[in-house]
DNA sequence: ATTTGACCTCAACTATACTTGAGGTTGTTG
DNA sequence: CAACAACCTCAAGTATAGTTGAGGTCAAAT
């Protein structure tokens, strides 16, 4: 979040370069660090130069987007990590752990979804009335429509 | 989708009921009725009327989002029920039973991306070079930003 | 030295899934 | 039959997650 003022080191990446080994658009790379998700360092000619390390946290972003994390609670976590150093290993594996506890609960969310419907299927059901599943306030509304938050703090 | 001439019968439902009862608002009922997704039938004054099947309808598409699946998709999938004719019990399983494919194909991606993060999780990695998770192409990839489609055809 | 590709900012646009508000009508109830 | 909740349409607004385009600058290669 604070390295604006770190030197540029001949193995920082150029938007360039970052896009491609992401595999994100650069006005993607451009949306993040608005939303502060990664930073960039520039040149003196007002060019962005990124440190490796935004390619682990992009990892971390597109990795936790795609089981249906929405960016507020992935800034959050990447909140946790250090600033002012670089984040270790350690740092980041603590980080994936809380997010393997995510993604336990959003598999057994879905398994008690795909038990529920098996009776669904058998009583040919679906109505508002009998089916857990279509109960709101129930099954649905425990799995949500938003994102599940990742970290409870 | 054509029933807008049925005669209206004593056991059809006003917005309000089936807002209460399904759990939406009646802005969402309207915005559904625009989307191709449920019908409703008219007054003489105008006011919308709904057949009871329409609980069905919303509560199919309450469960579909609250996977992950798109309006447009659910929409598809809602569109190979009969028209003319209300849905029968059969039509309904048949709808869910190809619902429950594309949850269980949800359920063995999420576990597959777990246990590849058991591994990085091991290795403290999530770079992009060696992660299977992060890497584009790959995992994420199959796993998509967009919805699944609920069907092929 | 010039060209060319990569980069810069900022504003506006896209898609999905709705909600909100204005201004007016309907239908039920005391 | 008056009141009032519930309903109607249509336009505009909200949030998320970006992309696109205009107009201009930077840097590496020829």
């Amino acid at each position: 979040m604070n390295d604006v003022n770190r030197e540029i080191r001949s193995h920082d990446l150029t938007p360039g370069e970052v896009a491609r080994r992401a595999g994100v658009a650069v006005s993607a790379l451009h949306f993040y660090e608005r939303e502060g998700l990664i930073t960039a360092i520039r040149t003196t000619g007002n060019q962005r130069r990124y440190h490796r390390d935004v390619l682990r946290r992009i990892a971390f972003v597109r990795v936790s987007q795609g089981v249906g994390v929405s960016l507020a609670d992935i800034r959050a976590a990447l909140a946790t990590l250090p600033e002012g150093r670089t984040p270790t290993r350690a740092d980041w594996t603590k980080l994936s752990r809380s997010w393997r506890a995510d993604l336990d609960d959003r598999i057994s969310r879905l398994e008690r979804l795909r038990d529920t419907l098996d009776g669904c299927i058998g009583c040919g059901c679906l109505s508002m009335k009998s089916c857990q599943l279509a109960n709101p306030g129930d099954l649905l509304s425990q799995y949500g429509t938003g994102a599940v938050r990742l970290q409870q703090g």
